[in-house]
DNA sequence: AACAAACTATCTATCAATAGATAGACATCA
DNA sequence: TGATGTCTATCTATTGATAGATAGTTTGTT
C-alpha cells in the first residue's frame, strides 16, 4: 500500500482516534471531518467499521514487529531492550495522550468485530514472546538472575505497561509510568551482587 | 439510599454493563430492557448519563475502601494481603468477563464527564493508598526488603492488575492473570534467604 | 375519617443529533 | 472505456434527553 494514499491517510487518522477515544468512541464522520472528505468516501477504502479496525490494527502490530527488530539490534544488554521498550509507551502517551492502539482495543473487547480481537490477541502474543526472548538472552548473559520465569515475567511486563498507560492518563501523573517500569525492571533484574 | 430501591437496581444493572462494555459501550435502552422500565423512567432517577457514572464509580470507589478494610483485618501477613487484594480483580474477571469499573472507565478517559473522571482518580490514589500501607507493614515485619521503594512497588502492583485483566479478558487466557499476579509478588517479596 | 395537595415514579411521545452504511451520480485519469 | 475516488442523498437504527400525562402513595388540613 502506498503511504502517501488516501488510505493510509484515513488510517493514520484512524489510529490516533482510536489510540485517544478508542473503537466505540470514534466514527467515520469524526475521521471525515478530520480528513476532509466525506464519511461515504471512507467507506469507499474501508467498507465496514470493523474493516478499518482491522487494517489500523493490523498496520500497527506488524509495525510494532518491526520497530522491535531495530530495537533489539540498538541495544546492548537486555535492561538497554527493555527499557527502550518501555519508552516505545511513554512516546506513545506523550503523543497526544494516547496509549497502545492494542490495549485500547482489548478494554473494549466485548464490542469488537472478532477479527479486529484476533489482531489484538495476536499483538499480545508477539509482544511476550519477544519479551521473553530478551529476557532469556538476559539470562545467558548473565544479567538476570539464573531462576527467572521468563514467561511469567514476560507477561508481567507487558500487563504493567498496558496497565500503567491507563492510570496515567487517567489521572495525569505523566512520571508515574517511568516510575512503574523502572521499579519493574528493577525488580526483574534481581538484586543487585 | 435503600438498597431495595429502583435507583439501586439500576446502578447494579450499569455498574456490570460498564465493566463489561464500558461507559460509550452500554445506552440508557440497554439499561431500560435488562430492568423492564422505559429509559425515561432511568432519567428520572439519574438525569444524565454522566449522573449515572458518578454514581456507579462512587459507590464503586467506596464498596471497595469498604472491602480493603475487611480483608486488611484478615490477613495475617502482607502476602496474603496482596494475594487477597488480586483475588478481588481475580473475582471479577471470573464473574461475566468484567474488569475493574475504574479501569474500564479509565481506559475511557477521553469520554468521559469530568466529574466521572475525578473518581477515577480518586479510585487509583486510594488503591495505591492502601497498597502502600500494606507493603509498608510488610517491611516492617520483615516480609519484603527493607530497602522497596514503597510508592513505586504500590504503583506497580496497581497498573499490573488493571492491566492484565484488560489482556486475559480480550485473550482468554484466564490462568494469565494469576500467573502475572504470583509472579509480581514473587518479586516483590525479595531474594528468598 | 375524608379530602386535597404534594410527592414519587412510571409512561407515551417526541426531539435533535449522531452513527454505520448504501446507491447512484459524477469527475478525473490511464 | 474502464477504473478510481469522491460526492450527494438517503436510509435505518440508535442515543441522550425532554415535556407532559398518569397513577399510586404520602402528607397535611379540616
Amino acid at each position: 500500500m502506498n503511504t502517501g494514499s488516501k488510505a493510509h491517510e484515513i488510517m493514520i487518522a484512524a489510529k490516533k482516534m482510536i489510540q485517544t477515544s478508542g473503537y466505540n468512541g470514534f466514527s467515520f464522520r469524526d475521521l471525515s471531518r478530520e480528513i476532509g472528505i466525506k464519511s461515504a468516501s471512507i467507506h469507499y477504502h474501508f467498507p465496514t467499521k470493523g474493516d478499518l479496525a482491522v487494517a489500523v490494527a493490523t498496520a500497527y502490530r506488524e509495525g510494532f514487529s518491526e520497530t522491535l527488530l531495530d530495537l533489539e539490534n540498538g541495544a546492548a544488554t537486555t535492561q538497554q531492550a527493555l527499557q527502550k521498550y518501555a519508552a516505545l509507551f511513554q512516546k506513545t502517551l506523550d503523543t497526544d495522550q494516547r496509549i497502545c492502539l492494542c490495549g485500547m482495543l482489548a478494554s473494549e473487547t466485548e464490542s469488537l468485530p472478532e477479527k479486529v480481537r484476533m489482531e489484538t490477541i495476536r499483538f499480545f502474543e508477539e509482544q511476550e514472546q519477544w519479551l521473553a526472548k530478551m529476557l532469556s538472552k538476559g539470562i545467558i548473559a548473565g544479567e538476570l538472575p539464573a531462576d527467572t520465569n521468563v514467561t511469567a515475567s514476560a507477561k508481567l511486563i507487558l500487563s504493567t505497561l498496558e496497565g500503567a498507560m491507563i492510570i496515567v492518563r487517567n489521572t495525569g501523573r505523566r512520571n508515574d509510568f517511568s516510575t512503574v517500569s523502572d521499579q519493574l525492571f528493577t525488580l526483574i533484574s534481581g538484586p543487585k551482587i
